[in-house]
DNA sequence: CCTGACCGATTGGTAACACCTTTAGCAAAC
DNA sequence: GTTTGCTAAAGGTGTTACCAATCGGTCAGG
């Protein structure tokens, strides 16, 4: 997906790249060999390199040009540079920090959910828990479908949770939910015990009883945390 | 303290306005009028955009100008971010988010630095620890210096968890530590019961007892959340 | 009242320029 | 030989001027 404008397009190429190891910590570039190398002005490229520079993949200095920086001064938890992670080698390595973050937030957002969720949203939660249910039941359902209303549920409790910087972890939930079964971690038809841990965060939110979700939630991301550690 | 550069000074006040609310969502700035009321040239002007679009501050359409964005779609995860919304009024919401983000994160961080911490960290823990001690028996201690111990130990656990999302997250949570003395959220004094929480944490990542850091830095943010929970 | 064409405001992008800091290289002095 | 100091060039920083693309509102016409 190429994107439209100009200046973002240079700056996905060269977050791609210094993320992906490709252009390793240490090397310059300069404003001239961007604005060479993509064809657009200096001043697209000095655009660009400042947003590259905000997210702390290069630091800029004069008489020296844009050193690459390593890994230790990325702003990783921007959206930007994890979707980047996620397209490069290293993706697995990522996957795993995100689940760890998962563990740490989701109970805690779901709790959250339980004090704060307005009640559209809990009846919401309810109906997603029972269409689950009834794919896994149904045997060998729609993966796709029971994909969707996974993403759909986490968003919300996070959404939801009243405190915007789980807020802020949403999309980057949704792609791990997405990512692992493109990679092949996680069984692609569900498993009954997460069924029933799901129905239980919805029931508890619903409930408004906070203890309960949170720890219904601990055990799903104790499930996923548990078969990614026997990975590699 | 005024930063040196130009387009980062515009970056600054900007982002400070609009994290603060004084521009509120929906309304428009123009590239002409950044650059009349800072007296800077329009190529800085749009340096200065391009970051705050970034963060998702603003969004720029063309003969639409700069539209401000509500919290909604903000980085609110972004160090620049957090920030200006500390500086700013809603100074203890964004503490009390922080909170519950250290809440979630620093038990799991405590238990991977249990696990991953190199030897030399695991020593300097037991130090902090002792030191940390010393002082609190000492009574009234000097204050500072066990502030500056206790942001250390944070520091280091979080850094050396093997989660480098949880890295990302040490300057945020050492704001909060000094944010939350300066803001009267805390006894001055040392807890006690902090006090052997902190020697247990340091004790356990010494002895690479992930179960038994967890266990004891889940105590110290409880306690540190409880304090929070009671205010307005 | 609705529809569609137009016009202008404002960003997107380019080009060429002066300036200033920093670094490297070299020479001179100790 | 080592240190100090000068010099020159490299490359970011900031400015100005200009044209192209696009969207929003306005106004005319049905």
């Amino acid at each position: 997906m190429p994107t439209v404008v100009l200046h973002s397009a240079v700056v996905d190429t060269l977050g791609l790249r210094i993320t992906g190891g490709a252009l390793e910590p240490g090397r310059v570039l300069t404003l001239d060999s961007i604005s060479a190398e993509f064809g657009v002005s200096r001043t697209v490229a000095r655009e660009a390199m400042r947003v590259l520079e905000g997210l702390g993949l290069v630091r800029s200095g004069r008489r020296v040009g844009l050193v690459v920086l390593g890994m230790e001064s990325w702003q990783v938890l921007d959206p930007r540079v994890i979707a980047w992670r996620l397209q490069g080698p290293g993706r697995v390595e990522q996957l795993r920090s995100l689940t760890e973050m998962r563990h740490a937030v989701e109970p805690l957002a779901a709790a959250g959910a339980a004090r704060h969720a307005p009640a559209a949203v809990r009846a919401r939660l309810g109906e997603i828990a029972g269409r689950m249910r009834a794919l896994g039941e149904a045997g060998e359902g729609d993966h796709e479908e029971f994909l969707g209303l996974d993403v759909e549920m986490h968003e919300l409790l996070l959404r939801h949770s009243g405190n915007e910087l789980f807020g802020a972890l949403t999309d980057v939930v949704a792609a791990v939910l997405s990512g692992r079964t493109a990679l092949g971690l996680m069984p692609a038809s569900p498993v009954p015990g997460a069924l029933a841990q799901h129905e239980a965060v919805a029931r508890a939110v619903a409930g408004g009883d906070a203890d309960a979700a949170r720890r219904a939630m601990e055990a799903i991301v104790d499930e996923v945390q548990d078969a990614l550690d026997e990975l590699p």
